[in-house]
DNA sequence: CTTGTTTTGAAATTTCTGATACAGGTTTTC
DNA sequence: GAAAACCTGTATCAGAAATTTCAAAACAAG
């Protein structure tokens, strides 16, 4: 496909693979609204979504069969067998040569600010996973895991989203779970009923906001058990927090990602249901019954 | 339609599942002449050879069709096809999680669970951003840069929260911002003011909320453009769907991983800052100024 | 050498997949 | 605003692939 393209020859991978995936992302906007649906679906699957039969691969795309068909002829092959074809061969070689899988590190591409936002998010991942304590990642885990607490959710203005993400999930694998509004209005008079047996778990990075604060204050005098998922500079809830787990979130943004925090929430509510799963499988399942009576 | 036969199962933990090659090795004693024949050839090339025809295998491993059917047959397989799709799912299972594969279930607690989660998201994160068209992120971004625009965020039961993530961030950057929740009657109404020039933002990963397919649906056939964050199994919103930026999800947990959606949405929100940066400024600043007199 | 059993492949059959023609609908162009 | 060009899905068909049938070949035991 490209005597035509840059000749930069640097020193490529003796198996310079032109890859069929790299193809349809540089022909992406030259394609049809179905071939683009096609394209997407091949590529999130790259490639096996492309190995299946036309009809499955149309379906999954949500077109149908014959414009698949035309994707593939557009792409240049006789047919679909012909396409699926190349795709095992072109699978099979990349799977023999265990350098491949390094992955096209090509700076070339239009979203140098996706790709390289990417790189400094898994950054944070990984930087906020080395400076979790284990026993602290492990003591919250108990803690989320004992069915006799009540776990209370709450966050600040950006945080609050990941608090309700976390939430959603943990009221599905136990119950006694609830969500806190951040505003003291709205959370003032519930605290009457706060005590030892409650544990809030409360996100809160820079710009840390006062009535995430209070609130965390205001249950730790009455007996709460705090867990507090912040900054590495850490919110002033850390004073009266149980439990720390600091997330890395400096992007090349003017704002500050929350990937890491998401990743310690997941994790969590990984671990938790895994503890927990004699229980949380059939409340699990309830939901998923009731979900499909609806539909 | 769909293949997941397996209704009751839900996403067990990464047991490490014992690959065909593996069996075969172990009754290679029991069978007969022409079906070690088969082994052989497929061992050899394994899974490769086992993803022709029937045809082309039972020829290449100089035997006739009907013996290589027998084969599989013999291994458990209600036919070839079936045969087939064992062999790609396994491959693409393998492929997918490099790390995954060694791991033979980690039932271990805390720390280990946390990084090989970690890992996992990485590789999610990569995964995602190679699979999104440049050319396709950059038509978001312009769309979400287009003052004029009224953006409108949703999504369904987990993805709602960064659907709200995203509209808190959006919100500051520019005006014309809001969340709509995903329940028809409380956006049946709303739905009256809703034309060409809205842009709905649909958070939606499997399991997939007829709801939000429904106000999606609908928005769409009042000519508003659909952004659809999905992961690769694409909503069937991406039918109705302008564009579509799918994230990979799959974690070592009963749940799916967010962190690609939110790595795609922090990511908007970076790049639409920058692009939007003379008017954005005076409008973080004013937001910075009445916060600190509140407090 | 005969007989009963197992293994095997050629050919017939059935199933399903890939391909095509055509018509309705949409967008573009003038 | 009308016409042309272009997409796209439905219906249909041809052909290939998988599967079954059945009889011949290989083998083992008597």
């Amino acid at each position: 496909m490209n005597q035509s393209g840059m000749r930069h020859d640097r020193r490529l991978p003796p198996t310079a693979p032109p890859s069929l995936a790299e193809r349809i992302r540089l022909e992406m906007e030259s394609f049809t609204p179905s071939e683009k649906r096609a394209a997407h679906l091949l590529l999130s699957h790259y490639p096996f979504a492309g190995l299946d039969t036309v009809a499955e691969f149309a379906s999954r795309a949500g077109i149908s069969a014959p414009s698949a068909l035309r994707f593939v002829t557009r792409l240049g092959f006789s047919g679909f067998p012909d396409f699926q074809k190349h795709l095992r061969e072109e699978l099979e070689a990349q799977l023999l040569s265990p350098l491949a899988k390094a992955g096209p590190a090509d700076k070339s591409q239009g979203a140098p600010a996706l790709s390289s936002f990417s790189e400094a998010v898994i950054g944070n991942l990984r930087a906020t996973v080395e400076n979790i304590a284990p026993a602290e990642f492990e003591a919250v885990v108990t803690l989320l895991s004992d069915p006799r607490r009540h776990i209370h959710f709450t966050g600040g203005r950006f945080t609050g989203a990941l608090a309700r993400y976390a939430e959603s999930h943990f009221r599905i694998v136990r119950s006694n779970v609830d969500f806190i509004e951040g505003q003291p209005a709205l959370w003032r008079d519930r605290m009457i009923e706060i005590g030892k047996k409650d544990v809030i778990v409360a996100f809160d990075i820079r710009r840390y906001q006062e009535d995430v604060t209070a609130l965390c204050e205001t249950a730790a005098k009455q007996g709460a058990t705090i867990v507090l998922l912040t900054d590495p500079w850490l919110s002033p809830i850390a004073r009266v927090a149980r439990h720390v787990l600091p997330a890395h979130i400096v992007a090349p943004s003017n704002w500050d990602s929350s990937a890491g925090l998401l990743l310690l929430t997941e994790a969590l509510v990984a671990t938790v249901t895994k503890r927990l799963w004699e229980t949380a499988k059939p409340r699990m399942e309830a939901v998923e019954r009731l979900r499909s009576e609806k539909a």
